[in-house]
DNA sequence: CTAAGTAAGTTGGACTGTACAACTAACTAT
DNA sequence: ATAGTTAGTTGTACAGTCCAACTTACTTAG
């Protein structure tokens, strides 16, 4: 296999001999960035070069790479980059995944990657060129993703929903105004099943999560109130989940 | 640095130049191990080799190592082998937890290390000779750890803490037979807190994942139903925590 | 100017599950 | 027999959701 093939030459020209004269797995980075586009969840992906030797041409993909031991400092580091590259956000919610490593995942050998996913407002920054925003319908990407992203991406879309039941992580995808009902849309996009209007408005305001800024949205209908994430707020962990579905 | 000098000659003599040619990371496996003894939380470590070019000689540190390419599948594989071959124990509850990954962590190199915990009954397996329980007061090691092993366990004790509000990880500390009484006792130690008797038993018994064997456990007093797991259960999650501290 | 329409936001009763505390049950030891 | 201990149950109070009806504040059509 193509692992051992590469992997038998690294790791030699050491200083001391021995200790670490073995072959090392490639080490990634991918980032499953998030946000709410057209009233539905989205997610961003490149398309994979075409060139020689390239695994996975022209498919697409999470955003990623090699971890650049030059430039990046620590995993994070190495995560927030990647998303600065593509998308022009500096700080966005950035939490990591969990890590795939195996000796197929990979054509050019054992590789294991360090997943994350971002959550980030849709007017945030510039997309570069070679990314594009893929909606999600029903919690699925109808596309098929260069090598186990695919695996990687439904874990990202799990674990999302899963805290969005219990956590304020959809504050994260709004902008920096917005009323209680459009947080409560967005809720429900990425649960994809209709909340309870009281119960969740008492929820959200005991939370202190948000605060209500001086202007009020004005529309062809009653007012509402406009609010704001409490300044340099942690995630919030509720004690129950929304009420689960049947 | 040590990761750069390292670094520089790593990748080098491969098939194909150019595309591959850049340093690696080191890659490792570290494992959180806990169990309930002598009425504590306690977890698993060992003390690091004392030989020359060795970091951290002599600390204690969680058992993990370096992925092997060549033994290792993939890195639940790995994991899953150290695990065997520091306890004996087959099939626990292993889970993954995160991953650490720095240029300074590892004095031989950029390193990243996978991180997993596991759960297993007391009387699992036989503990190899160089590893050793050490217990948890209040969620916390007296001792100090090699590499970023001491943030890596508080992360693995905060995770499972946090889990055990809301899903039945402590199951897989239990021994085949046990009582309900015993698994409160389990989650009040994980905990750290009283929980009330009989909302626990509620919420237990109706969650489906223990069953009554034809047994009592005998003792000085009124003897207890004694329960098994029910077979091949997934964790199960609750929709409520237990009612937070304070 | 009024009436109809719509979305924001509130209110109240039914229901579910925990908190707390008192209770009964089943055994041992004296 | 009686006291002691732990297992297990029961009942009332309370918190928060569920569900549905309601009020409020605005726009638009007639």
């Amino acid at each position: 296999m193509a692992g051992e093939a590469l992997g038998k030459d690294l790791g030699k020209g050491l200083g001391k001999p021995g200790q670490l004269d073995f072959p090392r797995p490639l080490t990634t980075v991918d980032v499953a960035i998030f946000t709410i586009r057209d009233d539905r969840l989205q997610v961003l992906l490149v398309r994979r070069p075409a060139g020689e030797g390239e695994p996975f041409p022209e498919s697409l993909a999470l955003p990623g790479g090699f971890v650049d031991v030059a430039k990046d400092r620590d995993l994070a580091a190495c995560a927030a980059r990647k998303l600065k590259e593509k998308t022009g956000v500096t700080s966005p919610y950035l939490e990591q995944l969990g890590s795939w490593g195996s000796a197929t995942r990979d054509p050019r050998g054992w590789s294991a990657t360090h997943a994350y996913f971002a959550l980030i407002p849709e007017e945030a920054g510039e997309l570069s060129a070679d990314a594009r925003w893929f909606p999600l319908s029903g919690g699925r990407l109808k596309e098929k993703l260069a090598f186990d992203h695919g695996e990687i991406l439904s874990t990202a879309i799990q674990r999302l929903r899963n805290k969005v039941e219990y956590t304020s992580l959809p504050a994260y995808l709004m902008p920096a105004e917005f009323t209680l009902p459009d947080l409560q849309r967005v809720y429900e996009i990425v649960l994809d099943r209709p909340l309870e209007k009281s119960a969740f408005r008492t929820r959200i305001l005991s939370a202190d999560m948000i605060e209500p800024v001086a202007r009020m949205r004005r529309g062809p209908n009653r007012p509402a109130q406009l609010y704001r994430l409490t300044k340099g707020r942690e995630p919030v962990y509720f004690v129950r989940t929304f009420n689960p579905p049947e």
